[in-house]
DNA sequence: ATTACTGGTGCAAAAATTGGTACACTCAAC
DNA sequence: GTTGAGTGTACCAATTTTTGCACCAGTAAT
């Protein structure tokens, strides 16, 4: 008989942890016994799963196939969850998104706070990803959606939608540049400069704009964190550059403001929402995808 | 966590018996045990998974959903063990087909023998099923492939080549009509007729031909084995009707021949070969499906 | 050499599963 | 009505499975 549908989730994790001791760890349970329900699979399948490295262990390529099979089976099962909880009239069932920084302090919270509004049992978790991150994310199943900007490689990527994005400046509310509506890039580059590291959608526009104006410019201060780069911008001439669904949205009273720079200086960037291609999302996934894209839909020109 | 995995398997099992106790018998198990296991799956999901009837358990809709993912899972399983055993160098697995009594005698035996010699580890179970019962066969992952005979109405069938089928009438060697090389429907309809029951597409063909020549024909003999029908016109004056893949390839010799029917009398039918919408093959059985829909085309035309 | 990882194994204890039995219930035949 | 054969289900001891523990063997970096 096959009793290894028990062990899959065993195996899964193994994989993540590609130790079966921190595996075991992560579960609670002692290496030996993993070991013996990792042993009792390659038993059943006659055929190793892992590579036996002396660091721990690897994949090797029947154990692809096999992770792949269960990774897609643990995720139908929670969907098949989803939707009979559905039917018994309360919806449960958890969404994970990844997704850019950017998203992060006011888009997602708002889009959350009213999802949750309507469906409060559902539990919404959310990955702060940079693009290749959230495409692995959305592969090994860690992640149902992904919010991702700028140039999307991955053949697994099913977009949803794809909106373009305005690149804004934003800086203090008694910058000299606060008074007009819309700035130049050149007026930016008078001033210094904080920016994302070249990792980053906004950034890589921001080179390829100013490699068109044959100056390469350095700016004064660099940092991973959108987060920081906004409130370092307080109270100093310093400009630092976002996309528009990463500004806040009334900034009347903000001591942070942005302003939008023309397109013909700097291009706009496009935003895309998706999930992993051939994928069937849950209940909960699917309303809450059906909200961003109506929302992205409403706000921004769509592509 | 979810244990439920295990139990799939005896969920499947209690659902195909429609009782417990059976289902325990055919699993070899005691029902008490079997009865814990369906309790356990239907506490961890919080849900009813069968209706309690007097006579056994039916499935309830959240037991619907269940037991869809549940044989989606399990023949994903065996596929990706198909495909693991695959990249090991020997070919494992087995393949299911259903299909018309037609293919019994000789086009399944000759096809299976061909693809047993270039894969002889290989398991293949044939199951003669109507085209209802081949329908259902697919959607319950009992089958992995099916050739049905005439109208096939389900939207879950994924037609991998369909193929026109002339009608043949098949008849003593040494009967009045044998001397022909192509046959009326009238030259037949002055001898005794032996043919299938109404639930057979070739008896569908021949009910409606004759129904346009305003003639009522009862047929003399009638059965549901389309064997004994050919064994019947043995050394008699009897016709029975046949689809061109039902006959013997070489007839000389054989005391029993066929002549084809003009297609102006009698129309001729489609032969459907597919499998399950949305399923992926298994490697065994995508071969075995890639052979029949390259003989199938080569020797009869494809629509 | 030493140290710190890794996976693998034998053995006794603990936990889960099983089979047997009995019970309550519903339908169908008498 | 009454009987009987069918159903699912609860309880308990016996059995099977799984676990934890201590230990071994091997490799890589120090």
């Amino acid at each position: 008989m096959d009793k290894a549908f028990i062990n899959f989730k065993y195996v899964d994790a193994i994989a993540r942890a590609g130790s079966i001791r921190r595996a075991a760890e992560a579960l609670s349970i002692t290496p030996s016994a993993l070991n013996r329900r990792l042993i009792s699979v390659e038993d059943e399948l006659e055929v190793q799963i892992f590579e036996r490295l002396p660091r721990g262990v690897r994949l090797n390529a029947a154990g692809e196939i096999l992770i792949q099979h269960i990774r897609t089976q643990l995720s139908d099962f929670e969907r098949v969850k989803s939707q009979i909880a559905d039917l018994s009239g309360f919806r449960r069932g958890e969404v994970t998104i990844a997704c850019s920084q950017a998203l992060l302090p006011f888009f997602l919270p708002e889009q959350i706070d009213r999802y949750r509004t309507e469906h409060p049992t559902i539990q919404v978790c959310v990955l702060p990803r940079d693009r290749s991150a959230a495409e692995a994310a959305l592969a090994d199943f860690t992640a149902d959606l992904a919010i991702v900007f700028e140039p999307i490689k991955i053949s697994d990527f099913h977009p949803i939608i794809t909106v373009r994005q305005e690149i804004h400046a934003v800086m203090d509310q008694s910058h000299p540049l606060a008074r007009k509506p819309k700035l130049r890039l050149r007026d930016c580059l008078e001033y210094p400069l904080a920016l994302p590291t070249k990792a980053y959608g906004v950034r890589w526009l921001f080179d390829q704009a100013t490699a068109k104006l044959n100056q390469s410019i350095l700016p004064l201060l660099e940092s991973d964190s959108f987060e920081f780069l906004r409130m370092a911008v307080r109270n100093t001439d310093l400009i630092t550059l976002q996309i528009e669904v990463g500004l806040a949205p009334n900034e009347t009273k903000k001591s942070v403001i942005s302003r939008p720079i023309v397109e013909l200086d700097i291009a706009t960037g496009l935003l895309h929402f998706g999930h992993l291609r051939g994928r069937v999302l849950s209940v909960a996934a699917a309303k809450f995808a059906t909200q961003l894209a109506q929302v992205l839909s409403e706000r921004y020109e769509s592509v």
